[in-house]
RNA sequence: CGGGGUGUAGCUCAGCUUGGCUAGAGCGCCUGCUUUGGGAGCAGGAGGUCGUAGGUUCGAAUCCUAUCACCCCGACCA
């Protein structure tokens, strides 16, 4: 290809509303431009990078025996509604009506039109196992999409569903996958770690969360240095931390008058104390039940967790007046003294059970309690008492007596085993060898193409632009003539050009009549491998220069080996990810 | 959805507080000459419904109202 010919419009200022440095590069590479909050049209150069990702993606998914298929992504609510999906995932899908006021949905994942297609076609314990998979489009309509093309409303997923007769058949399968997932981050080149994670809205026994570390990420992972566990935030459990011993007697609760004073940090200052010493009285409601959920003050609850502890159903924050009703104050000052009789179940964070002496609201408008311990002055022990892990992992804690660490990272791919919620509802069910009918075991396995793509930017660059790994490189080799009005170069340039593209090398020759330190700049920008330099100088010694990309300093070569070269460092290269 | 912010040339932004001459700069773009190894110099030029709709006023980019779009922050007031 041409640079002259190519659609590259790079640009040398920061863009405003880009805020880290892959969205950032992105633009400036003339990779993507928006088109709206959460959309992006890729061009050339980035929609070269996307299709050679898929390229991979595609490879490894057949290798590992899965079948490649095209569904909509306009399907019908129904099949939504069946699965009560459509409830699920509330605003985040995308909805609309046909012109016979039939309701749609843009599909934000397809386990139900898959789950759909095996019910009508799969009758047999003999079509089993089968894995079927696509790369298409998806829509969410996000809260609030941002970073570019990391959280968007409209991406590009590699998305399998898995169908087996029986748990050990599915766990090859959920394995087989695992696998090409590990194969297909390492031939893009990047750095990958693989975590524990909650099943969340997908439902189902178990997941693994495929995570590049690097700080621009949404996602925590929780870890011990030794690497024997390793969980992102929502799913990561935490050692129930040792119960404080007290100094000496602790006297009875008192009530302190703390007018208007609600919050967890007005109430520390106004009465001295820590947050860590604060116990939080959350009000949730499920169903028709209300519930009191007991945090330390410089806690987070997790929903997760919480949902585990009621037995897979979640709860909500209780509205305003159901917390007045039942704490018998305005909000800002519920606490666990006599509580437990009021609420149809009591959640004790371990942390809090662990106490031994704790500052609470007082159920009563403008008084906290001093001097509470848990125990004494509430139950921790009962029919509708329960103490649990619910909490987010801190800083400081353990898991099997070893202290966690945190780092950030952008979620691109994750693997679930589904079991048979979906199977069930939507009929997917086979006549086994005795006859009998059975629902299928699900597997779902997903990718974030694009997010690959991002995490590949947040992983390799440098103050002048991208460095692509080679597998995921929009080309491979970037010839630069330095003047390209000079016959005796553009000839050489051509002639190399020539040669690599007919060894099957993807080249871009920078045919522009432009100053050399333009093309420089633009060739550091959009980041390609290898650069070949054609320049007056070594022309005249009969030499080209080569140099990567991640390299400070060039190579003189011979122009008649040059291509020959170049060949050798693509090989040497490429065989560096395929370790 | 709540809070904050921004909308002016293709891009980045100034001008708005305190209304007033022909609405500006840098970059980019076009023409010519010079230049050609790290985002060149000179000369000339094109390009704007100041987000949109109302209103106030002799007069609005500027003030007021509404609306739209975009950006940032936001689960927990216990």
């Amino acid at each position: 290809m041409r640079y002259s010919q190519i659609l590259v419009p790079t640009v040398k200022e920061v863009p405003a509303d880009a805020e880290i440095p892959s969205h950032q590069l992105m633009i400036r590479a003339g990779l993507i431009r928006k088109v709206a909050s959460g959309t992006y049209t890729y061009l050339p150069l980035g929609w070269r990078t996307l299709r050679k990702i898929m390229q991979i993606v595609r490879e490894e998914m057949d290798r590992a025996g899965a079948q490649e298929i095209m569904v909509p992504c306009l399907q019908p609510r129904e099949l939504w509604q069946q699965t009560g999906r459509d409830a699920d995932y509330g605003e985040t899908m995308c909805r609309l009506q046909d012109r016979h006021g039939r309701w749609n949905v843009l599909g934000p994942t397809a386990e139900e039109v898959f789950t759909f297609h095996a019910s009508a076609e799969i009758n047999s314990y003999k079509q089993l196992p089968i894995n079927l998979y696509q790369i298409s489009p998806k829509f969410r309509d996000e809260f609030r999409p941002r970073f570019g093309v990391l959280r968007s409303r409209e991406f590009m997923m590699k998305d399998a569903y898995s169908f087996d007769a029986d748990e050990e058949s599915l766990h090859e399968s959920y394995m087989a996958m695992y696998n090409a997932y590990c194969r297909v981050f390492q031939r893009c080149g990047v750095e990958y770690v693989i975590v524990e994670a909650e099943t969340g809205e997908m439902g189902g026994s178990g997941s693994h969360q495929f995570t590049v570390p690097c700080e621009s990420g949404e996602d925590t992972t929780v870890y011990t240095e030794d690497g024997a566990y390793a969980a992102n935030l929502e799913k990561a459990a935490v050692d129930p931390l040792a119960k404080q011993t007290a100094d000496g007697e602790i006297p009875t609760p008192e009530n302190v008058h703390t007018p208007n004073v609600g919050t967890i940090e007005a109430v520390c200052g106004f009465l001295k104390t820590q947050p860590a010493e604060m116990i939080k009285t959350l009000i949730y409601a499920c169903d028709d039940d209300v519930l009191a959920v007991l945090i330390r003050g410089d806690h987070e609850l997790n929903p997760e967790k919480l949902t585990q502890v009621l037995g897979g159903v979640a709860a909500d924050l209780a509205d305003e007046a159901t917390i007045e009703k039942v704490t018998g104050a305005k909000v800002g000052f519920a606490g666990p003294v006599g509580l437990a009789d009021r609420v149809s179940k009591l959640i004790v964070d371990h942390a809090v059970a662990a106490l031994s002496v704790g500052v609470t609201g007082a159920n009563q408008a403008d008084y906290h309690t001093k001097n509470v311990v848990p125990g004494r002055d509430f139950p921790l022990e009962g029919d509708n008492i329960v103490v649990a892990d619910v909490r987010n992992a801190v800083q400081g804690d353990t898991y099997q007596g070893k202290p966690l660490l945190f780092k950030r990272g952008i979620e691109v791919g994750q693997v679930f085993k589904l079991g048979t919620k979906y199977s069930r509802k939507l009929g997917a069910t086979f006549l086994d060898e005795n006859g009998v009918d059975t629902p299928c075991l699900m597997g779902c396995y997903g990718i974030g193409i694009n997010r690959i793509m991002a995490s590949a930017i947040e992983l390799y660059h440098d103050k002048n632009g991208i460095v692509w790994p080679i597998s995921i490189a929009p080309f491979e080799v970037l010839i630069t003539p330095v003047n390209q009005d000079d016959e005796t170069i553009a000839q050489t340039a051509e002639t190399i050009y020539n040669q690599l593209t007919e060894a099957g090398v993807e080249v871009l020759l920078d045919d522009r009549s432009l100053r050399g330190g333009v093309k420089f700049k633009d060739a550091d920008l959009i980041g390609i491998p290898i650069r070949v330099t054609v320049g007056k100088k070594s022309v005249a010694e009969g030499n080209v220069e080569v140099k990567l990309r991640t390299d400070k300093d060039s190579a003189k070569t011979p122009i008649e080996g040059a291509a020959q070269t170049v060949l050798e460092l693509i090989q040497s290269l490429k065989s560096n990810l395929e370790k």
